[in-house]
RNA sequence: GCGGGUGUAGCUCAGUCGGUUAGAGCGCCAGUUUGUGGCACUGGAGGUCGCCGGUUCGAAACCGGUCACUCGCCCCA
């Protein structure tokens, strides 16, 4: 702590992780309103039990991983470790449950106690979406159909692997909990001392578990898709069916089971091996109890959400936008009229650097090495005769233009609505 | 919360067996170039060797602690 750096697990966005950022997220957001999905926001921090009611008390996320303080007016409060709860605690607020159904989009920071990790931080960014009212598997299939093509938009489908599962609902569950505790306690002794305290608290969980002996006995264990129910069975096909019909390939995996309490039916993770050991890049399901344990109207639900700091990884850099022209002015009494000029250029919609300090020299070189293209200079001679240098920095090339003639000019090389922040590939 | 690895210039990294003045490349600044970038050459700035303590005549190096990063466990986005 001696040295100023920023509290662990979080990290500054500068530009070039900004710029990665962003095109995550816009090409979430695009995607997203593609399949009718509006951009909404909740708060970063809810009442505490916002969270600890529908993650369930024996999830990692609420037992070891929230963000928890008192206000002075001594209201518990949670950073929010995901944002599901959160949407659908606004849908409850806001008394959206006469306007069923909602399709909403969301990006913002995340937070979780947790020891970081490349790919794992304690300020995360997750994009996600929520589909809230529909109980047809069709509309699993929409999301996850979304969230395919967000992946692919950023060229890293190809990445991952879509696994799928079902839950169940709750009767389905409850008959399989049961099958699966009764043939795990023959086996208790063997199984890994995590997995033997989850026995008790959440026996679902010990299907995920990567530890090599659990596997081994988990081979013989009760299946789930063996305990669902004829309408368990039926909405999975409906899932499962209208994937298939898209094309969009899946695979089954009976192991997969996500941390949190809520879910039910339709299970998915889309997994890569790519970040090391943080797999899971875009996960979700189906929710369809979660309003009423937050109190609220029986309402069913199914989304997703993604690590923006994982796709960002995978997706790779992206180049930072710069000015496409600097004005400079080559002696003092020019500096005025460069300034207007600027100003001018700028209100054509073209994004201008104006430098300052040292040379025309030492400014041409920052301009350049900055990525500029266009370089406008206006010297004593300029002045005088109403003109300007307009030089091409890619070219070299130079010519002599009427200040009256330059944004008419620029607009013309650069091309309308193209001159903000663009970097030059050439 | 548990285990392993790593912290030297803005960045990537050398640094021999513990030895006196800690180096390189890139980047940055300046000059060669008083109205013009890239290339080249020349010069310069920049270091609490992560931090604290210990061992020693002497520590960037060895030991302990601590902080951070990193890989894995766990968990998940």
């Amino acid at each position: 702590m001696s040295r100023l750096q920023p509290a662990r697990g979080t990290s500054d966005l500068l530009p070039d992780a900004m710029a990665a950022h962003r095109q995550v997220i816009t090409a979430a957001r695009e995607v997203s309103a593609r399949y009718g999905f509006q951009e909404m926001a909740t708060p970063i921090f809810e009442f505490a039990e916002v969270f600890s009611r529908p993650l369930g008390d024996s999830s990692d996320v609420v037992t070891k991983e929230t963000y928890n303080f008192t206000d002075r007016g001594g209201e518990t409060f949670t950073l929010r470790p995901e944002n599901t709860a959160g949407v659908v605690r606004a849908m409850i607020s806001n008394g959206l449950t006469q306007s069923l159904p909602l399709k909403f989009f969301y990006a913002g920071p995340m937070f979780r106690y947790e020891r970081p990790q490349k790919g794992r931080m304690r300020q995360f960014h997750q994009i996600g979406i929520e589909f809230l009212g529909p109980r047809d598997g069709l509309a699993d299939a929409e999301i996850i159909a979304c969230g395919a093509r967000v992946l692919s938009d950023l060229g890293v489908l190809d990445k991952c692997k879509l696994h799928l599962n079902s839950l169940g609902d709750t009767d389905s569950r409850q008959a399989y909990r049961s099958a699966l505790v009764a043939f795990l306690e023959r086996h208790a002794d063997d199984l890994s001392d995590d997995s033997q305290a989850r026995l008790k608290t959440n026996p679902l969980r010990i299907l995920d578990s990567k530890n090599a002996g659990d596997r081994d006995i988990l081979v013989d264990a009760p299946r789930l898709d063996a305990h669902l129910n004829a309408e368990s069975a039926a909405h999975f096909k409906a899932v499962t069916t209208a994937l298939d019909a898209a094309g969009i390939k899946w695979e089954f995996d009976p192991l997969l089971v996500r941390g949190l309490d809520y879910y039910c039916h339709t299970a998915f993770e889309f997994i890569t091996d790519a970040l090391g050991a943080q797999g899971t890049v875009l996960g979700g399901g189906r929710y369809d109890g979660l309003s009423e344990m937050l109190g609220g109207p029986p309402v069913a639900g199914v989304g997703w959400a993604a690590g923006v700091e994982r796709l960002a990884m995978l997706a790779g850099d992206v180049p930072v936008g710069v000015p496409r022209v600097a004005v400079m002015s080559a002696e003092p009494d020019a500096d005025s009229t460069a300034f207007a000029l600027a100003e001018a250029v700028r209100a054509a919609g073209i994004a201008v650097d104006l430098p300052s300090g040292g040379n025309i020299g030492k400014r041409m070189k920052k301009a350049d090495r900055a990525g500029i293209r266009y370089a406008v200079i206006l010297g004593g001679q300029e002045l005088a005769n109403g003109t300007v240098q307009l030089r091409d920095l890619g070219e070299g090339a130079q010519q002599e233009v009427a200040q009256t003639d330059l944004v008419a000019r620029l607009l013309g090389i650069i091309g309308k609505g193209d001159g903000a922040m663009k970097s030059d590939e050439s």
